[in-house]
DNA sequence: AATCTACAAATTGTATACAATTTGTGCAAA
DNA sequence: TTTGCACAAATTGTATACAATTTGTAGATT
């Protein structure tokens, strides 16, 4: 491929001519389209990536795309060995668990920072949760409204970097939560209600309680998907310890 | 410069031949020489890094140049601007505040977690603390002490993602008290004495007050910071309104 | 058969070349 | 003097070429 600005999905069909500001390095693409195959388990954890044979099927030289690798390296969903190259992150209980516990801490933080949601968000909060509870079968959009729940959640809060850190994190999350929602039995309802009973709260002016439903709510959904997870890790992590 | 992989640090004077386990890719060097300017502003806030002059002075071609500024934008020392390439970030009173409240934070939490620092960590704390108020006129030795003391703090947490966060954020916190230090009249018996207070409640098993006075710590540091960097804020932002 | 070695193929790391855009400059027109 | 424009120079974004290492394989040795 050679230099041409227009393969992006910001092109609208008005035939604006090099309009500058839309113009987005073929890295930053190449690494949104990645992060979404990892984010969906279209490569396999532990997979090792060719990246002549990458660069070839995204129709890209290896320049930006080793670009677009070094940083989602960077995002925790690579990892890199001199010489060796780059291979999908694995799955880890434990990482699991330690970006819960984050998480959590940290959207309690934006909570107590903005204060009680004004009533533009709740509504917003609930509207988004109703529909999350009609959504089914189609775990990308479930994913994604649940995210569109949580980051409404904190957007009242004036520490744009935590608010950027959260974000972060839960694309970190996402991906344990794609594969507990494919692989296992997993049931929207229960984040409906967890949500509910963040909302509740919120609702009364009652940030403390919001914020112990908000632990409630991680604590659950770990508590929920640990076991799948752990199956993952038993499959690998134990190897053949016969003899 | 052709590949080499022998002019780092990190290999000793052994002759051992290409020993495979220390080798470091160039843009791992490069991004960390870069960091190391911008942390101690050897390259102006704002100012434009011209990438074919910077690889002749680092004997490195563009492209691993180029792998370490993008890594260094999404640490967020760097800005780019699609087609106008990369500035050095500036700093903002809003990001140092910002930054201060999350690693307070943090720091609180990675304490909670890690439970009161067993003896050997008290001992170290105590010792670092004593050789940074020995310190004298070396600001670089002094900062990298007191980074050394609060590395030493939070090592108890069990979380590794959550130690990790709290590393990249002083890193970026880091920037802002070199400038600190060497632009105003900054004096290390201060940080000194507000480590004292929160190793004293550690000793006594206090957590609750060791965290408080880590908040506090942090919330003075900010007061001592604030008005330099809100000087220099003034000095670029408010861009002569004369009409 | 198993292990080692030598060599070839494949792959990564880096450098260079090229394409496209941005920026600077001189000159004409108002 | 200022504004606008054309064109050249400089700079960034991408592609390709090359260097060094890793990986795979066939044959020799035990």
């Amino acid at each position: 491929m050679h230099f041409q600005p227009y393969d992006d999905h910001s092109s609208q069909d008005s035939p604006s001519p090099t309009s500058a500001v839309d113009r987005k390095p073929l890295h930053r693409q190449v690494s949104r389209i990645l992060r979404h195959r990892i984010l969906h388990a279209e490569h396999a954890p532990g997979s090792k990536l060719n990246e002549s044979k990458l660069a070839q099927e995204l129709d890209v030289s290896r320049t930006p795309l080793r670009e677009a690798l070094l940083q989602l390296q960077q995002e925790g969903f690579l990892t890199a060995e001199p010489g060796k190259g780059f291979s999908v992150a694995e799955l880890s209980s434990r990482e699991v668990r330690e970006l819960f516990a984050i998480i959590a801490a940290l959207e309690i933080k934006a909570l107590e920072w903005g204060g009680i949601p004004n009533e533009q968000t709740m509504m917003q909060l609930s509207e988004i949760n109703f529909r999350l509870g009609t959504v089914d079968d189609d775990v990308e959009l479930a994913l994604s409204m649940n995210a569109e729940w949580h980051r409404t959640l904190v957007s009242g809060c004036p520490n744009r970097q935590l608010v950027k850190m959260i974000e972060e994190l839960r694309a970190k999350v996402y991906r344990y939560e794609y594969y507990y929602y494919t692989a296992g039995a997993a049931r929207v309802g229960t984040s409906v209600e967890l949500h509910r009973d963040i909302m509740q709260p919120l609702a009364h002016a009652d940030l403390q309680a919001a914020c112990a439903a908000v632990t409630l709510h991680w604590l659950t959904d770990l508590d929920l998907m640990l076991p799948q997870i752990l199956q993952k890790d038993r499959s690998l992590s134990a190897p053949a310890v016969v003899s």
